[in-house]
DNA sequence: ATTATCTATAGATCTATAGATAATGC
DNA sequence: ATTATCTATAGATCTATAGATAATGC
């Protein structure tokens, strides 16, 4: 029964990987332990000889996924021709809204998150704070300030786009909340000449 | 024990009305019957004379708050001197971010509506078409498809932007979320000379 | 006589704990 | 000897149902 300590280090990550996927999936009150456990190939029993309760998991997983969501982002700015460009379309794209479990934990669980303790908050603020730091160095433009401001009205933009394209059931009006957010965010980001 | 008729159909009603602020504010999963019950001045037992299920009662619910605040943001439309001002301002206000049971259903519970089923995702989505509509009607905007395309960046970019501020546990920076919404939507709803 | 609401309960599930088991690590 | 994980279970809570009760409505 006993593992190895390496194995069972490895088992917690897998447990908090796996629980980064579902909270997504089915919001912090929608699975329960058995469930997380028995994704990652083990039973309820041993749960808290690793975690102090489903809120410090939740916690653990949901920085868990800010993180792999901004590391993607970045990943996809070094990739892209037009990095700014590249992390919008990825976002506001189909199979974005698609992949929940594996898709921007603002938008799988940004309701979920306001009703949490500031523990649960604090990861979820910390992963929008690097986010905002990923658009930032990517805008164009003159001062910090000005930056510092797009990056908050372009993050809303499309964390709003999503959650109401996941939301609506009529396919067509769905795909336009993406296509309308694009559009904007292409205006939001172009260099505004002459203004304040 | 029984009531009247009359009696009945307002306790139902009073129930409906109690669901949609406690869902609003704790989540679909976060109140079990008997509180919701319990908040209408009844016990859990009378709730399936009244209700097929409880996601009978969440869609009617769902509906019922998202009517509600299409009509307010009419109403405020109705009495300020700049109305699409001041739908923008009440919906970016610190007060509604602060009132979570009787604010947007779409903060509220956006990321749990879109893991709801259709029965219940179809009140939300006839609810943003309502929003739509209001906002469409106050842009000024030479054409129709124009008008209805910045309504709906301009919806997501207050949604995304009140949830955002509502998960931030720093004051400050969930009053930046609401103040740079503003400036960014005082941009988008400006008429744009020569713009395609 | 009908029925709106009540008390009581079934059966499932949830979080958390207790103690057994068997492999690791000294 | 220590401990990671297991089986088993406590105690609470959840949705849903059954049958009792007492007031309405015919």
């Amino acid at each position: 029964m006993r593992v190895s300590r390496a194995q069972a280090e490895a088992n917690r990550e897998t447990v908090i990987n796996v629980a980064s996927r579902l909270f997504r999936e089915r919001g912090f009150d929608g699975i329960g332990l058995k469930d997380l456990m028995q994704g990652a190939g083990l039973t309820q029993g041993g749960f808290y000889k690793q975690f102090d309760s489903k809120d410090d998991l939740a916690a653990l997983a949901s920085r868990r996924a800010m993180e792999s969501t901004t590391r993607r982002w970045s990943s996809v700015a070094a990739s892209s021709p037009d990095p700014l460009q590249g992390v919008i379309d990825l976002y506001l794209s189909a199979e974005h809204r698609g992949e929940t479990a594996d898709g921007c934990p603002l938008v799988a669980l940004g309701s979920d998150a306001a009703r949490q303790s500031e523990d649960i908050r604090e990861p979820f603020q910390d992963g929008i704070k690097a986010h905002l730091e990923v658009l930032e160095e990517l805008l164009p433009a003159a001062e910090h300030e000005e930056a510092s401001s797009k990056a908050m009205s372009l993050l809303a933009l499309m964390v709003g786009a999503v959650t109401l394209s996941r939301i609506v059931t009529d396919k067509n009006l769905a795909d336009r909340f993406l296509e309308t957010a694009i559009a904007e965010a292409k205006r939001l980001t172009a260099a505004r000449i002459g203004e304040p």
